[in-house]
DNA sequence: ATAATGCTACCGTCCGGTCGGAAGGAACCG
DNA sequence: CGGTTCCTTCCGACCGGACGGTAGCATTAT
């Protein structure tokens, strides 16, 4: 079974390898492997022979560090929330202004894409090939995200900063499909910088188009 | 090798089939089944042998229809794509106005979710899966509707109608965006019509949200 | 001795696709 | 009208390959 997702660390007996040889560089390398070929082939068409060829290892090696392909899915999409959550308590923890708060959300939410691509492509392809309570588990956190969002403009709306005929509901889907669907299309090293992004997607969403 | 995609419907002999009985039905059917199943379980997961017996047919009517599985694949998203530019056309027609054209472009893209919901969804999360040539065609097609938001945004901002500082090429990405991402959640039945949440969209983006 | 790590070989299953043929209407011939 | 041939439509059995996962073993550090 391996000890996979559940590993007490701490009272385990921690071996000690040559030379600086890390076996848990073994398991990082077999996550880096994964995450550049399903980001770019999607998860159904890699095999874990590939992941594995990719790492310079074997299908025996991989099985030894995770439970099942599944299980790496699992990883990923967690590694990711995680450090999703963590930011956003951070933001709503730093400032009490409505726009601004969405402002930063919004460069946050952008730079989440930028630096995690890979995490973001394939929590948003394959999230559904989640089994059974692990999907909605994901999904209570995701959805977390998104009523950070859905209360910072609740927010500015009762307290007379946004416009009083605004469906909170709405603007949030809104808001969070122009952040989230940046994955298509944004590029680190591409013409168009992060903060460049944020700046115009905040002023089109509080100012408007019109001149 | 069956007829497959190019049928000389014209110059074929057309059999008739007792009390109302035709074979395209059948066809449309296999289609139909697969709309349903791929929607839910994706490309990859959803067997031909299951897309037959849904149809309640055999894996041998299903080949007599379609030349590979990618072939059907093909097809369901060029039908979508046809009625999106087909659409697309008439709003450039119908008015000069960049407000109002992007007003209409925000309601007909929410209109084609509602409706194509099952083509949207595949569309977007199996397009991947088109080899080479395939690909590259419906990325195409794909970019001549993007193309069609940055064109209305930048004549808006020529014409003055528009911020002067407004990026048509970011503007573009945020609109399509917030449009495309609702065949996450934009339900028919739901709480949000289709016309309430074109609504405040347009208005989001035309007028922003600050009061 | 014990536990962790990784490798090789192997198994069972599922799935896309093929093939030969059956059923039956359409068309031509007489 | 009867008989024959052709074509379309669909069936059902089958094949080959790929893939997830397992079992047993070798190596190395504690």
């Amino acid at each position: 079974m391996a000890r996979a997702t559940s590993r007490p660390e701490s009272t385990r007996r921690r071996q000690r390898w040559p030379d600086g040889y890390d076996p848990e560089n073994t398991r990082n390398s077999l996550i880096t492997s994964a995450l550049g070929l399903i980001e770019q082939r999607g998860f159904d068409r890699t095999s874990v022979q590939e992941i594995a060829d990719q790492a310079q290892l074997t299908k025996g090696a991989f099985y030894h560090h995770f439970a099942s392909k599944d299980d790496l899915l699992r990883h990923i999409q967690e590694e990711y929330l995680e450090a999703q959550l963590a930011a956003l308590q951070k933001i709503e923890a730093d400032s009490d202004d409505p726009a601004v708060r969405v402002r930063e959300l919004i460069r946050f939410s952008l730079t989440s894409v930028a630096e995690y691509r890979a995490h973001v492509t394939i929590f948003y392809q394959e999230r559904r090939y989640l089994t059974g309570d692990l999907f909605a588990e994901v999904t209570r956190k995701r959805g977390l995200v998104e009523a950070a969002f859905a209360g910072m403009i609740a927010d500015g709306v009762t307290r007379g900063v946004f416009r009083p005929d605004v469906d909170p509901r709405i603007a949030t889907f809104g808001l969070v499909g122009m952040c989230a669907w940046a994955y298509q299309w944004l590029n680190v090293g591409g013409p168009l910088s992060v903060d460049e992004v944020a700046r115009q997607f905040s002023a089109m969403v509080l100012e408007g188009l019109s001149a």
